[in-house]
DNA sequence: CACAAAAGTCAACAAGTGTTCACTGAATAA
DNA sequence: TTATTCAGTGAACACTTGTTGACTTTTGTG
């Protein structure tokens, strides 16, 4: 106790030295990797018919390579561990969006891609969206409501997106939003299911394929007819 | 063993006397009450933050006040509660929408009062909402398909009801299945999100309830547009 | 009545759980 | 060089978990 104290006393604590150094000293670089060791193997552990919630904080360091205590140095406990793998899911599938962002949008069958390219990157995503998916209602409210702000933030980018659209013009910025969610809503179903779907199974995600489309083109269609009066003479 | 058999051989085992009259008995009675005791039990523990996987048999027995051996007359272990706990979700469900059905669909603010009978039932059946919600992307597999298998069902009935409209139409039965999927899908989130809310909230609840009116419409005016070519001289 | 069927009890089991504490050894800073 | 920080160790803790087998006690039945 009081030893401590002198100890604290000869030498200015890491926060005080500004984080000096540290950064990419081989001992963070070590450190980061069991940070990311420990969240894939949570992910990892996910696989399958497991929730967030039924994995154990022993069986993630067993899967990482370290010893129980060991899990303190980076996390509170699992819930934080949780929200940083929130974290890390959205922060690639910004990235992402980003990128189709830049690219021009095709003008031509523009649902069409639009649903294979997220079908797609879900696809190579797979143990993020399969997280994202599960705790969306399922674990800590905590959690839970990490993931709605990130759709919601989502669903905002959408929205600004549609907003360029001549149909847009008619629609308020708020009806736009409830567009745009509806949208979100729809991929994310479609999501879930497409990456719960036994895996090899083309007739079935060919099937899904088609009924995201349709629902998509439907809520197009509504979007055309919103606000503006329904042809006057049918 | 030799002694069991023995046993065995001098009464006709339960199966064997077509369950000639253990129903309505006052052991049936006591049994019946149990097992409800224990699918109550699991459905109060999940209140809160709880998924079902995250509820251990042990503690459904304390809470149904009966030792954890005795589990295993009812039920071969909590996978089994789980899918009976479906069972009986969507049964009171089913019961309700019947009734509803029963009583003419009201011909004037058809959405706005279908989605106020839709929340107002999810919220006196509370707990058994949020079991689904939850399970409906969390446990197993079993108990996922189990849910979707009724969501689907209950999808099919809407779709015969949409079908009575004149704008049904011009649209085929398996489109018409996509819109009354699409409508499950927005009102099943909507009763999702209204359950999480927390309670004593009228403001987040009517913000919530005309989002969700909204997206019925938008739905709705997709219906209309679908299919029929969108008016030629606008 | 006599006897089986069956819901529920009791005790024990091997295993797994989260968290703690004093510790070691290498990277870092003075 | 020397002292300190700190990720990771190893052991121990007090619990909780699912499942078992042999039991009691009430209810149903030939």
């Amino acid at each position: 106790m009081t030893l401590k104290k002198l100890r604290a006393k000869r030498h200015r604590s890491a926060v005080e030295r500004e984080e000096a150094s540290p950064n990419g000293g081989p001992r963070d670089e070590r450190k980061q990797r069991t940070r990311r060791a420990l969240l894939d193997a949570a992910l990892e552990l996910m696989q399958g018919e497991r929730s967030f919630s039924s994995v154990s904080l022993r069986e993630v360091t067993r899967s990482a390579g370290i010893v129980p205590a060991a899990f303190y140095r980076h996390f509170s406990g699992m819930e934080e561990l949780g929200l940083a793998l929130v974290d890390d899911s959205f922060k690639t599938l910004r990235r992402s969006m980003r990128e189709a962002r830049a690219a021009a949008l095709p003008a031509t069958h523009l649902i069409q891609r639009s649903v294979q390219t997220f079908l797609g990157y879900a696809q190579t995503h797979r143990k993020h969206f399969q997280f994202i998916a599960k705790e969306r209602f399922g674990g800590s409210s905590v959690i839970r409501f990490a993931v709605r702000k990130e759709v919601h933030l989502f669903t905002s980018e959408l929205a600004t997106d549609l907003a360029r659209f001549p149909l847009a013009a008619k629609i308020s910025t708020e009806d736009l939003q409830m567009i745009a969610g509806t949208v979100v809503q729809a991929v994310l179903m479609a999501t879930e299911a497409f990456l719960d779907l036994p895996p090899n199974e083309p007739d079935d995600a060919a099937q899904l394929f088609r009924q995201t489309e349709k629902q998509l083109r439907l809520l197009f269609i509504g979007a055309q007819g919103w606000r503006s009066k329904v042809a006057r003479n049918a």
